[in-house]
DNA sequence: TATGAATGAGGATTCATTCAT
DNA sequence: AATGAATGAATCCTCATTCAT
């Protein structure tokens, strides 16, 4: 008798030990055995619920994509003006429930795989665009359409920038992340951070 | 009778190989095989020059590490100003010859590798220290010493990002990333862009 | 659900294949991938249930001692004067089901890797001071101690060269080497074979 | 200018580090290259004084055959009486100069090859039967047909045996040694050691 | 649904041997 | 005569994957 919902407790299960263990043993010690046992769970479990280790893998990403798309698209409903937008943009990205050093792992470690695995390589571009659009989006109300496509990008590195830098020493916190990302807006918006 | 400077030449060749191998196959899909095969040698040449592909990894990091160093401070060595060191800066880290895809690709996957590998991490460490160091002195010559500590912070987590970006999406040159990087630091200085 | 004793069963197939293998091939041609396609195996199976190939052989010797010492004990236990005792030692080893050509080649690899292997060493080294007690014991209640401690010695040395023997020219079957063993003794204590 | 007898110069230097190279890492350990750079000379000299590995390795046991035949043959000439002959063999196997930690190590190592080397065999076989049949001769004179036989098989047996359990414990010196085995024989002829 | 025993392809590494110098 | 750079076959070991239970 399958209890209900058990795949979809059973994939998050697989999805937070991968996570954990990218973050602890780095991705070539990240073993489907390893996975599974700090799951709790044999090794045989991984292909009942994925594909096999790349698809477990892609789950993954997509779960950490999810996650941060969620939190900046929530904070987006509740703005009002652009700076607003670029804020909750800012602030989603560095919330404390994702700038954790697990998920910072992680993410760096997937961005090293994906020049090299087509799969991972879609779901980030879509995801890096829609990003980029959105800073866009807010940036053009407040500035020349030139200075908002260069600022866009700035912001969109710095702020990956922001991440890497946490993910290699871990001596940044998010309260200092989000206030250098959101002083290089405003700088660029003509202002002092001081006005902001 | 050895060949004088066989040794330097052979060790040279592998790390080219093993960058390359890098870039266009990642690193899960480097091996020794691999790399030999690259380098027009057999696998047994790698075990004769290096201590093992451990050893020929960290090497490999070691000569990235050395290369944009001294594309950096060749720069440093003939600025006389401040805002001059923070030119050279990024220009030596945006150079043509650094900032090629070969290399940008073994940086980003590097960065994944340094959370796990203490030997990298030792490496990595060292260097940023170094950039932060360069980018915070010149800083503090035209900015109180708060915002010079903020916009330090800022510019190294940009550059990387902007490494980071043109590493997985490719549709960023070293002029553009020039120019961003140079912006940012003209905004936080309170002049424009245009005045710089 | 995980059949039960698989583990004991697979292990002893392996250590006897190993041993067959150490016999027919010698050990420097004894590999994993031999010692598992003589068990009906894969190469994999030896690290399921062995840390690795030492550890595989170092059972292997565990296995041939305590095999040993089994076959003397039992017939130490059944012994109730001192002469029976050394009887018990002698047959115990000379034993047709111990003095196979199997064993008795794996006995003379074993020796050889004894002063290499700090593992083995110390297995070779308890079993040997176990045996060599168990004779001096039983001499010293015929013999005056002095000459009870040169005959254990040359009892010891004796057997042990008796295997050698066996080992390197099969021409000495077990009755024999007994026979040997046997009137080595009894001259020591001043009576001749035929009295014994 | 090639030196005049170089050649037996530099096979003895190989030897000698063979040897020593045995004793010290064990045969597993004993590489081509460990064995030259021992001998002060490149990887490249095995090949031009022996057809390879296993070529100095045969030439190795044929020295270390030559040197204890040498050192029983040498007393032999010189012993007038049986007993006298016995003593001989028993003296020249554990002289000093034979009984060293190297040469045992080494014995007990090529033993252990033996079974499955033929050149290694054959040499082996043709000493062994050598040795035995100067013991038998002796023994013949003093004991009846059969005894003879048995205790000519007993003492090479115990003569070998003394060589390995030094070889394994090195708790056992020359002197004791020649002792327990004169001691086997005088016995086995009826005397007590101290009569002998 | 879940297990973990078993497989075997693929990796790093070692080493006897060759050969240009 | 002598070197040691270079080769590549062979070894041990790891691990994703399969499958009987």
């Amino acid at each position: 008798m399958p209890k209900i919902g058990m795949e979809a407790i059973r994939r998050n299960q697989l999805i937070d030990a991968t996570i954990a263990s990218i973050h602890e043993d780095g991705l070539a010690e990240t073993t489907v055995a390893r996975i599974s046992r700090r799951a709790g769970l044999s090794t045989g479990i991984v292909h009942h619920y994925f594909r096999g280790k790349e698809d477990l893998v892609a789950a993954t990403l997509r779960r950490l994509l999810t996650d941060i798309r969620n939190s900046v698209s929530t904070r987006l409903a509740l703005a009002t003006t652009p700076m607003a937008r670029i804020d909750a943009i800012i602030d989603g990205n560095f919330a404390d429930e994702q700038f954790t050093a697990q998920a910072v792992s992680a993410w760096l470690t997937f961005w090293a795989q994906v020049p090299h695995v087509p799969a991972l390589a879609r779901l980030q571009r879509v995801n890096s665009e829609r990003s980029l659009s959105n800073i866009r989006h807010a940036l053009k109300q407040m500035l020349p359409a030139e200075r908002a496509e260069t600022v866009s990008l700035g912001l969109s590195a710095l702020i990956d920038g922001l991440w890497l830098r946490c993910a290699m020493s871990a001596d940044l916190d998010g309260e200092t992340a989000r206030r250098i990302a959101r002083a290089y807006v405003l700088e660029s918006l003509g202002r002092t951070a001081a006005e902001g």
